[in-house]
DNA sequence: GCGATTCTGAAACGTTTCTTTCGGGCTCGC
DNA sequence: GCGAGCCCGAAAGAAACGTTTCAGAATCGC
């Protein structure tokens, strides 16, 4: 069967559908029809659905050329991955001179799976809730992240600083954890960054967080802190990489995407806030004019 | 059930993630990946493709508000068919469920494209041969980075201190910087990290640290830091977003990957420096054990 | 630390599904 | 009109599948 072996089974269908009896052009008919979810459907509902009865299925898999109607459904699945979910990690975006072991490329199919799987993950409305809470000026924001998630926490502080005022970086040592909650308001937030392997303290201090009232926010990776169980939100970026190490490429991509949206929901202000920023910049000449 | 009975799969798995167990939470990342496709598959194969067993698939599938895998399955097809007549989202790899000019999107498009262009850009053996650098355990390493570089400069600081000794993360007040300067013998490495807006400050250290024979590597941005002029090797990652800021996606991408290199380059090494980093976790319990 | 609790997969079980058999029914040619 | 040949589905048999049980393992709370 090697002549058919990399044709659809639509294809296939068509190409056969002159040698096929009446019930199995009724058959066929109707698969075609709701391609191709009738296919993955049991052979009793196939039947059912197109008026034949069950051998009559079984019989025209065989004439399509496959071993019974399972390894037809297979077939029907692999198109269906094929046609939704094309890799996004083309070898065109590679670094060309570089063979594709090389770390360089072995890094970046890596880090594209893992955007594409974190993009299907994300719940556009678990974003946008995030959104709107990081916007409300009414409310204080907590920053705080675990050994290796302390610099994401340090970038998401530095900017978010930038577009509104109420912010506040919690200190690296857990000791001093208490005093921050101390101040927290009802309806403050708390933003939380936990991967693996998740800290004890993130997970008490989340706890402790919303005894008083404020609401969690957490960033962790895909198999989740346990400080989600107390989020209003959490983001769960994939983090695997060629490395020891799990890479936090695809978290500050969210990051900055979430910086980016609450921007946009009070663009004239921030805007004003990056003006007086500029001038307070030009006025200690902390950089230089341009290059 | 009613309250669910509206939802997507893919809609049940996100909003009950935090209820999940650890091998639930593997299975349901799985079926999300490679969505909806895994889930039409036998039981068998859903359970082996996302390393569980079974009967976690039908505990899941109950969990998820179904009366068992069958029925999750039947779930799965009506979705597709109500999807498939809409055309499939070309842009595969997005947020599937969120509009094309959602910002989630069009900071994914950003971020995929600056990728891609940077790594058109780099040479390998740039790379590599910043990696030779920094594998070399006779050279010391200073490590410094700009307003918001910082954070950057402050995780690769974390992570190849793990890797090697001899790192030292410079602190953010410049005027502390001649200190510096003072210690650096010829061959130690200073990693610089600085995008736009340049700082003045940073090149001045760059020449100074030259001037002492240290080896500067800097990290910048598709138009170049002007202490580049001074860099043995630099790495010009693109930065461009649909937002106020640059993003630093891809400088972060370019560190893990180096960092990866060189921890290759010595992995017995690095390993035993694992091993005793654990050990002195379990001493201070700092960590819960696993997931 | 040490029980109590929860989680997890191997194995057994019952069910559904797929396949084959086989005889009635239909078509077509003469 | 009548028989040969093909088509088709009911029913039985075979295989795969989904589900439940249960005991070991991991985890949690004290």
């Amino acid at each position: 069967m090697a002549s058919t072996a990399d044709l659809t089974v639509a294809e296939r269908i068509r190409s056969r559908f002159a040698s096929l009896t009446r019930a199995e052009r009724q058959l066929a008919d109707a698969l075609l029809a709701s391609y191709p979810v009738l296919g993955l459907d049991s052979i009793a509902s196939v039947a059912e659905a197109s008026g034949v009865s069950g051998p009559t299925v079984v019989r025209m898999a065989k004439k399509l050329g496959f071993a019974g109607f399972p390894e037809l459904q297979a077939a029907l699945r692999a198109e269906l991955e094929a046609t939704i979910s094309t890799p996004i990690a083309k070898h065109d975006g590679w670094a060309a001179e570089a063979p594709d072991t090389h770390i360089l490329n072995r890094f970046a199919e890596a880090v594209m799976e893992n955007l594409r799987q974190t993009l299907a993950r994300i719940d556009p409305k678990t974003f946008d809730g995030a959104v709107a809470l990081l916007s409300d000026r009414e409310r204080r924001i907590y920053v705080v992240g675990g050994r290796i998630s302390r610099a994401l926490a340090d970038y998401f502080f530095t900017h978010l600083q930038v577009v509104r005022p109420g912010l506040t970086l919690i200190a690296p040592n857990a000791n001093t954890w208490p005093h921050y909650v101390l101040n927290m308001q009802p309806g403050d937030l708390l933003v939380l960054f936990d991967v693996r392997r998740y800290e004890h303290d993130l997970l008490r201090l989340a706890e402790m967080a919303k005894a008083q009232g404020a609401v969690p926010l957490v960033f962790t990776d895909q198999w989740g802190s346990p400080a989600t169980k107390h989020a209003a939100h959490s983001f769960h970026a994939r983090i695997e990489a060629p490395s020891a190490w799990d890479s936090s490429v695809v978290t500050l991509f969210i990051v900055e995407a979430l910086i980016a949206a609450v921007q946009d929901s009070g663009w004239t202000e921030t805007r004003e806030r990056m003006r007086s920023l500029e001038a307070l910049f030009d006025q200690t000449r902390l950089f230089r004019k341009f290059v």
